[in-house]
RNA sequence: GCGGGUGUAGCUCAGUUGGUUAGAGCGCCGGCCUGUCACGCCGGAGGUCGCGGGUUCAAGUCCCGUCACUCGCGCCA
């Protein structure tokens, strides 16, 4: 007989009654009725109960075992009879009578119990991972996230695409977030970084000729944590293809991710490949107040400017002439919400930051609220019939500059959303986001600057870049959005060494500037470069939203914590 | 870097207006129990109330500072 296991512990069923067998596990729970004992025995397969008999060796030797101690347990697979039976397990019609133990491995008392469901601190779940990953539902979620990526790998196979390994220590390239370096033994003084993401490389693989590359990649990028972003690294489906448009990525991609999220749904419903929508960045920012809006809520942002031209209601007036925007958020079926729900909104939008978040109540078709009064009763009526609102439809509005009223009025429109229980949880909506602006107006340097990849193609290529207003070119750049999360921004590349110093001549940069900074691309696209194109959806979001998880670190195996500290390793 | 939240037993939490010896459940230790499956029953140990300072006759509770964790802002080509 093996030394540890003949079976795992989700193995067991009634067809196994009467033969002798081994089983290793961890003892998940114990009841001891002094008489005879029961130990659940888990591994990474399942539960198996194991009985100890009165007065015998393994029942002395299992009731001073604590839990989460390693044993080995022999014994004789017995049928637990019909009362005895629990349909809740597997192996429930079966138990082993324990004729010998060996304790592999005795625990201590635990800082975290791994039986039962119970929430606990991150900092103790990060110290003692390898306990928190021994609880079901983690445990769970890594094994989805290992099952996503296989299905991904087999989907890009499929499809056509080549994996191949880039190097993780690289040069360091000016742009984008800070890097993390890595000092150089043979270069003192010298440091290699590790790369951001795979950009540059995946680029020159296109210029070498593979047409269509994909990578699990690492990516490595020292910026603060969220809750959907680990701090320092994670991975991507890095992605590029030769001879495309940006309408061949997206039919590319839309049925890799539709397949691996209908694969992983459970139930829940897929945008079918194909019909995604399409935004525009501006239209994103309107309707939703974000460019990545979750499309599962309802509620649509209009723009009311015109309606506060000249209104009794002076501050909205005044921002409108004054340049502004107001923004309208409507919040359906309100009508028997408290004064102190459009209250609380309020000042839920100051401790934001925000001048403040103003409403129209509306019951049975009577408004109220001092918008609505000082607005006028007729005027008010023409803006609630513009919204096509029904008569217990109350109003939330956003104003002030343009992009801040837009944020606000975004924030908002997922608040009310949330509040008014309007999300769909049983949906993934994806989008494209389109036609993001190649340049946009920094404040702060006074200046144009890209406003995200340099090395995206601008719509109009050259022509474009030499008679347009920059801040009215548009990039071939898009994101893909699923339920509000960002999963990837991509692009149609700049494969023209002419344009791309045009490009960052417009931003301010020489053409030595670019030409030391990125060298090893713009030498390869003097030697005959195709157009091409690629994006690189997150593989731990994409798994976060499949595993229906709030945060990041319940997706990876050894997260660090907010601070980019490793608790367990202790460094 | 900034703002919000949290911090009481190994873990989850309660603790009133500042007032006796700071409690409960789980876990742990000891005892009882022959069919449980979140077993049950009895008993016990376990506390720098995150840390430091202040106010007060008296602080877990009020004030100031600080630390840790977390959510968000900044940042994230």
């Amino acid at each position: 007989m093996h030394a540890y296991r003949t079976h795992t512990c989700g193995q067991l069923r009634a067809a196994d009654i009467g033969e002798r067998v081994r089983l290793s596990g961890w003892i998940h729970r114990k009841r001891d009725h002094g008489g005879v004992l029961f130990v659940d025995l888990r591994d990474h397969h399942g539960l198996t109960q194991i009985v100890a008999k009165a007065n015998s060796e393994p029942l002395r030797i299992l009731e001073h075992l604590r839990t989460e101690s390693v044993v080995t347990i022999t014994g004789e697979v017995v049928s637990r009879g019909p009362e005895a039976t629990n349909p809740n397990l597997p192996t429930g019609a079966i138990e082993i009578v324990a004729e010998e133990v060996v304790v592999q491995s005795a625990a201590e008392e635990l800082p975290l119990p791994v039986a039962g469901e119970a929430d606990y601190p991150e900092d103790i779940r990060l110290r003692y991972r390898y306990l928190d990953l021994r609880r079901d539902r983690i445990h769970a979620n890594i094994m989805l996230r290992s099952q996503v990526i296989a299905s991904i790998r087999r989907r890009m196979v499929a499809e056509g695409f080549t994996e191949f390994q880039t190097p993780i220590l690289t040069a360091s390239s000016p742009e984008g977030a800070r890097d993390y370096l890595v000092p150089s033994r043979v270069h003192p003084g010298k440091f290699y970084a590790l790369p951001q993401a795979p950009q540059m490389f995946k680029q020159l693989i296109m210029v070498a000729g593979f047409d269509r590359y994909f990578q699990i990649a690492p990516c490595f990028r020292d910026e603060d944590a969220r809750a959907d972003r680990s701090p320092g690294e994670f991975y991507q489906l890095d992605f590029e293809m030769s001879y495309v448009t940006q309408e061949d990525v997206f039919a590319a991609i839309e049925p890799v991710l539709a397949g691996v999220f209908e694969e992983f749904a459970k139930g829940r419903r897929v945008m079918p490949a194909g019909s995604f929508p399409r935004i525009p960045y501006r239209e994103a920012m309107l309707k939703y107040g974000t460019d990545k809006p979750d499309l599962r809520n309802p509620i649509l942002v209009t723009d009311v400017s015109a309606h506060f031209r000249g209104s009794g209601f002076g501050l909205f007036a005044r921002i409108v002439e004054g340049g502004g925007v107001v923004r309208a958020i409507p919040a359906p079926g309100t009508a028997g919400h408290s004064r102190k729900f459009f209250d609380d909104m309020n000042d839920w939008a100051r401790s934001e930051g925000h001048a403040g978040l103003g409403y129209i109540t509306h019951k049975g078709g009577e408004l109220g609220g001092p918008i609505a009064k000082n607005h006028g009763e007729e005027a008010t009526r023409g803006l609630v019939a513009a919204l096509g609102l029904g008569p217990d439809d109350g109003i939330f509005f956003a104003a002030g500059k343009e992009a801040q009223a837009a944020k606000l009025a975004g924030a908002a429109r997922s608040r009310v959303g949330e509040q008014l229980g309007l999300i769909d949880e049983t949906r993934f909506d994806f989008c494209w986001i389109v036609d993001f602006p190649m340049y946009d107006y920094d404040e702060e340097a006074k200046k144009v600057d890209f406003s995200h990849n340099p090395f995206s193609m601008p719509q109009g290529e050259l022509e474009a870049l030499e008679t347009k207003d920059p801040l009215d070119i548009l990039a071939y750049q898009y994101d893909i959005v699923c339920n509000g999360v960002e999963l990837s921004s991509g692009a149609i590349r700049n494969h023209r060494p002419d344009i791309m110093y045009k490009a960052f001549e417009i931003a301010g940069y020489s053409r030595e500037d670019v030409d030391s900074n990125f060298s090893g691309m713009i030498n390869a696209f003097k030697y005959g470069a195709p157009p091409h194109g690629g994006s690189a959806p997150g593989i731990d979001r994409i798994v976060m939203l499949l595993a229906g998880e709030p945060n990041i670190r319940e997706v990876v195996l050894f997260p660090m914590n907010q601070k980019a500290e490793d608790l367990m390793m202790g460094a």
